[in-house]
This record gives structure tokens, C-alpha cells and sequence, in this order.
DNA sequence: TAAAATTTGACAATCGATTGCATTTTTTAG
DNA sequence: CTAAAAAATGCAATCGATTGTCAAATTTTA
């Protein structure tokens, strides 16, 4: 049968003739109390199954060791990879996460701050949706004291801790890579302008062209392609053109690259040789595909205990105010046999 | 600047000149305030930027509206749809998630399980770690009369809500289909055995032969082959044997069956035709594969709403005691090209 | 042996919201 | 206009752990 209520110091001090303060202190192992008295109380505490009740603590404390998520999807690989990478990180120092989904809402993500703010969280760890062009919701966490740390998806202007990807380097090694085996005409679908991600991989882009002496060619600079389907539709586009493209630098994910792939065998253009194809993110079926995909690594997982990291260490230096500080993670080319042109 | 303290109901009170119980009831809604004293109170709040304090709520009301999810690993696809799922279907409920993962280790397990039961969680979602063979830990949770949902890797006769697959169904399903697809010697990639789902999946298979009249062959069963390595290693092993099978059900994951595939390839032998292989979960890749992977779906979003829509129901029947239910959730097999010896 | 120093433990306030009960104010009916 | 009923508001205890302050007990020192 199941108690009525849960044990608590106020139990235990009574059934030893004690006061409830020296119950707290013992188990919290102040040395305050005497050990033999520490001993005793301990051994009561397992005998009754007690358990400290996190919520009072926290209130009385004025803080919840807990650190909130906030990610447009929990089952997209590179967020859960990061937040597994957070919860590993955290976890040992005895902080727990709350996570939250916007689902790419801008309503949403704003009534997950909110959420987050009322559950007195420490720290709240945040990446856009691709709604969000608004940031007041942000920095009412600041207003609050709320540490506030952003990653891959932030607002730039909003001064807080930033975990990146350098972007624009990765998508310019991934453009350079292609020019250099050969292609000439290269292809960029493009993710939604108001994400910086989206925003810098174009840039890494364009940069690399020039650096190459290689023409802009507009008709070659397709928006909004970021999932399988757009992504196929996009290529299809791209391959009926009269002059098509040699390659295809789907800078937003994976998943569009793979829509390229499927587009490009079903029209009948070998890859690599008459087209190269170049994703991001490092999805795990890249490796796999027939030929498996270039693309770019994130490091997701090792983000994430940097971010959770870097809110630790932050709880170190208490008085010192912090300075906004960006951590970029330089993310790595993987090359694969979709863009291998020239063999290796 | 920030403001060094959060608005309290007795900022507003104070402000107002009015007992702090109004306002609470006000902010609650309650019909025990006068409409024009509520909506002065609710302008106040909005003015000094008021946000509740959940954990002083917690603590008075006796509960803390989470959740408390264990799963072995955040970022697969597997769990991450499932808590997904979960998130969606409690959100709207204004209940939170606090994941923890277990990584597999049962020490770990354990201790996710009274961090959840310290942060006074009002039910815990639990998919057994690998290790776990003894379950005082959940025993535990139903003392504190905390509701416990286990699901998918669950401890059988441990009494609690259950959500399942139909592991066993599913197997025979997928067997059935290699055998009527003109495959006699099936080899099974097991997986730990004191996890109910692999035990299931076994039986599965034995049932699927047996009913076709087919022997079991011993050296055709290979355990613990449960990651893209072991999948792999086992392969080898298994078509190295003077009579190889002639299909390989990867009863434990996809990632198996990649391994599968990735040997059969580098060893000629021609899928389907030669070999037949079926892998579980529906792991997205399995559509992209060379050929295409036949599967199992196990439906793992609705899964985590069918959980999360489990325990919402069970508060509104407050006083009738639980009967510990189990909810089966029918996988689906999806058929692909590395079965499709006949063709369609 | 007395005074000083140290250790131990008790008391009570506190964190912020909630809620049963008492009190005040307003409304209604006679 | 008064008494009773209804509505609105206020008071104070409560949830459980923490912690500053102080008294009591113990040990050390002179």
C-alpha cells in the first residue's frame, strides 16, 4: 500500500527529538552538525524513504538547477543530438532540463520563454523558429536575469551567449570543394533569409564564386528549398533549365540534398559526373545513399556540451558580469563520392 | 537593467491596496472577484510585468504539472519521436517535460528515477536501459503513488500503465512475408534477451516458422547484434557458413540491417535475390538504401501522444484506482525491395 | 576553578502562491 | 428603513526546506 504523504524533515526530526533545521543541515552535510548526529539522521532519512522535495528547496533557494530547451523540433538529428549533448553535460552537475518545442511557431516558442520563465529556470538554451523575426520575448528573459544562450539559430543583434556553426566557412569550403573538382555551374538552394544560418551559408556561397572568379548566375539561386520535397522540386527546376547546373549546393539540410539525389536519378543525370551534390548536416543516411552525399558535420553533439558548459562555467565567475560571448564551432566537409568528379 | 526582484502578487496588492488572496484568486479567474477589481488587477499585472512563480504554486498546490520522461538515448529516432509525441499532446495540457536519459546503464536509471521523484513529477515515462533487470527503482514510484508509464522496453510484471508495440505480431508479420516470398533459410539478429521486445521478436520469428512448417536452425540465431557493427560481424559470420541463409531478419534495429547490407554488398551477394533482409523501425534511411530496406513501423509519434493522452485521461477519473492497462500499438510492415524476391 | 572559546542545536522568518474561514460590503426582500 | 442573504474581500495558516541568530552545552585555556 502506498503512503498518504511523503516523508519529510519535519518527520524525521520528530522521530528523533530533534530540530528540523539540524535534519536539513545533516543532509546537506554541514559541518555544523556532529557526526555521530550526522549518522543518525542519515540512517533515519533511508529507514523512513526520504526524499528531499526538490520544489520547496528551490523555492526557498530562489533557483531550479533546472535549464530550459527551446528547439523548433525535438526529433530533427542535430537537435536531439544537441540536446543529448546538453543533457550529458548538465546532468552531472546535478541540473536537469525542461524541453520545449515551438514546432517552427513563433506564437509557440514565445509561450515556451514564458513557460520557462514562470518554471524558474537558470538558464534558458534557445534556437529560433523560423517564424521568429521579433525578439521581445528574448529579452524579457534578460530582463530577468535568466542566463540566455543562444545557438545555431539566433537573433545576432540580441546580446547573449551564442553557441554557432561558422556557417559561411563551412558553406565556402563546401562551394570551394566543388569548384575545384571541376564544376562550373553551381547550384544554391537556399533556406528562408530571416535564419543567420541560412543567411551565411548564401554569403559562403557568393564568396566563394568570387574568390574564384566565378559568375553569379541568378536563375541558379533557388529560395526556400529545405525539405526532401521542396528540394526534389527545386532540382527539377534546376535540371529542365536550358543551360542546367553541374552541381547543386543544397545548403539548407540533408533531406533536400536527398531530393536532389532522387530527382537527379530519376532524370537521368549521374552523379557525380554530370552532377555534383553537396548537403548539410551530416544526417546519417548521407552515408549510405547510392553514391553516398557530401556534406557537412556539425559536431551536434559536442555542441551541446559546450553550450551546457558554458552555462556552468558562467556560474563560477558569479560577480564579474558577463561579457556576451560567441563560441563558434568550426563545422567539418565530408567528402563523399556525390561530388568526387575527378575520383579523389 | 534588470530589476533585481521578480513582481510578486504582493507588488500588486501593495500596489493596489488590496489583499494579495484577491489577487490570486483574480489571476486564477476565480468568480469570487468582482469583474472591475479583476480586470484592475489583471492591467496591474500586465504593467509591472508579472509572471507567476510555479514553483511557489507547486509547492502550495502539492504538484508540479511535469513530466518525467527516461529514455535510453535522446537522439534517436526512435525515442526522439516518441517524446516528441509526448511533448505535442501535454503542451496543450500546460503540462512540462523533463527528460532524462539513462544512456543504457541501469545505475544511471536509477538515478533519473529519484531526480524525477525529488522534483515531484506527477507521472514518469520510462523505457527500460539495456541493463535493467531489477525494477525496485519503479516499484518505488508506485509507492509514492506517482503515475508510472512504462513503454516499449517495459519490465512485464511490473503492474503500470504499458504502452506497446506488438513485437511478437510484427515479427511473425515480417517472416511470414520472407518465407511466402520464397526464403527457407532465415537467420535472426537477436538482441539482448532480458528486453522484453527482443524476446518478443524472437518468439515472433519461431512462431513464423513453425506455422510454415520451416525447421529451426540454431546456428541461424545470432544474439546481440544490435548495432551497425554487430549487424555487420554478424553477417559476415552467418554468410560465411558452408550452407548461408538465404534472408536475415535484423530483428533488433535498421542500424543492424545496414550492417546487413553493407556486408552482403562487399561480399556479391545480390539483394534481394540471393538475400533478403529486414531490418525494424523504420529509421528514415531505410527508404534510401540500396535497394530500399523492408521494415517495421512502429508508429513511434503516436506513441508518444497515445502515452501522453494516457496519463491526461487517467487524472480526470480521480477517485476510481487505476486497473494497470497496457495499450498495443499494431507496427506496420513496410514492404521494400530487399524482400522483394518475386517482385511484387 | 573561573573565564573564554568553541561546538551544537533550537527558534523563527522566509521563499510566493493558495485557500478555508472570517469579516466587510453590497444587494435584496420584507 | 431594517434585517437577512449574497457577494466581495481580507486574514492567516500552509506547502517543505533553508538559514541567520542566539542560547545552551561542551571544551579549552589561563
Amino acid at each position: 500500500m502506498s503512503s498518504k504523504k511523503r516523508t519529510t524533515i519535519y518527520d524525521i526530526a520528530e522521530k528523533l527529538n530533534i530540530a528540523p533545521s539540524s535534519v536539513s543541515r545533516a543532509l546537506s552535510n554541514s559541518p555544523l552538525v556532529k557526526e555521530a548526529t550526522k549518522k543518525l539522521i542519515l540512517k533515519t532519512a533511508e529507514e523512513l524513504n526520504y526524499k528531499i522535495n526538490t520544489i520547496a528547496s528551490n523555492l526557498r533557494k530562489g533557483q531550479s538547477n533546472t535549464i530550459g530547451v527551446i528547439v523548433p523540433r525535438i526529433n530533427q538529428n542535430f537537435f536531439a543530438d544537441v540536446i543529448a549533448g546538453i543533457e550529458e553535460a548538465s546532468y552531472r552537475q546535478g541540473y536537469n532540463l525542461i524541453i520545449c518545442q515551438s514546432n517552427e511557431s513563433y506564437e509557440r516558442e514565445v509561450q515556451c520563454v514564458n513557460t520557462l520563465i514562470n518554471q524558474q529556470v537558470d538558464c534558458i538554451v534557445v534556437s529560433l523558429s523560423v517564424e521568429t523575426t521579433d525578439y521581445k520575448h528574448l529579452e524579457s528573459v534578460l530582463d530577468r536575469n535568466i542566463e540566455l544562450i543562444q545557438f545555431d539559430r539566433v537573433a545576432e543583434n540580441i546580446e547573449t551567449l551564442k553557441v554557432l556553426n561558422d556557417n559561411h566557412q563551412a558553406s565556402m569550403e563546401a562551394v570551394s570543394h566543388l569548384i575545384e573538382q571541376g564544376y562550373k555551374r553551381i547550384a544554391l538552394l537556399e533556406g528562408p533569409q530571416n535564419l543567420n544560418i541560412f543567411r551565411k551559408r548564401k554569403e559562403g556561397y557568393l564568396d566563394a564564386l568570387k574568390n574564384h572568379g566565378l559568375p553569379v548566375i541568378e536563375e541558379l539561386m533557388l529560395a526556400n528549398a529545405w525539405t526532401t520535397e521542396l528540394g526534389a522540386e527545386a532540382t527539377r527546376k534546376l535540371l529542365s533549365l536550358p543551360q542546367p547546373p553541374d552541381a547543386i549546393f543544397a545548403s539548407t539540410s540533408d533531406f533536400a540534398a536527398l531530393g536532389v539525389l532522387q530527382v537527379a536519378t530519376e532524370m537521368n543525370f549521374k552523379v557525380p559526373q554530370q552532377l555534383g551534390i553537396c548537403g548539410y548536416s551530416n544526417e546519417n543516411f548521407t552515408e549510405i545513399t547510392n553514391p553516398s552525399v557530401t556534406t557537412i558535420d556539425q559536431h551536434s553533439v559536442y555542441m551541446g556540451k559546450t553550450i551546457a558548459n558554458l552555462f556552468l562555467d558562467e556560474l563560477k565567475n558569479t560577480d564579474t558580469s558577463v561579457a556576451p560571448k560567441t563560441v563558434s564551432i568550426k563545422p567539418k566537409l565530408i567528402i563523399r563520392n556525390s561530388t568526387l568528379k575527378n575520383g579523389k
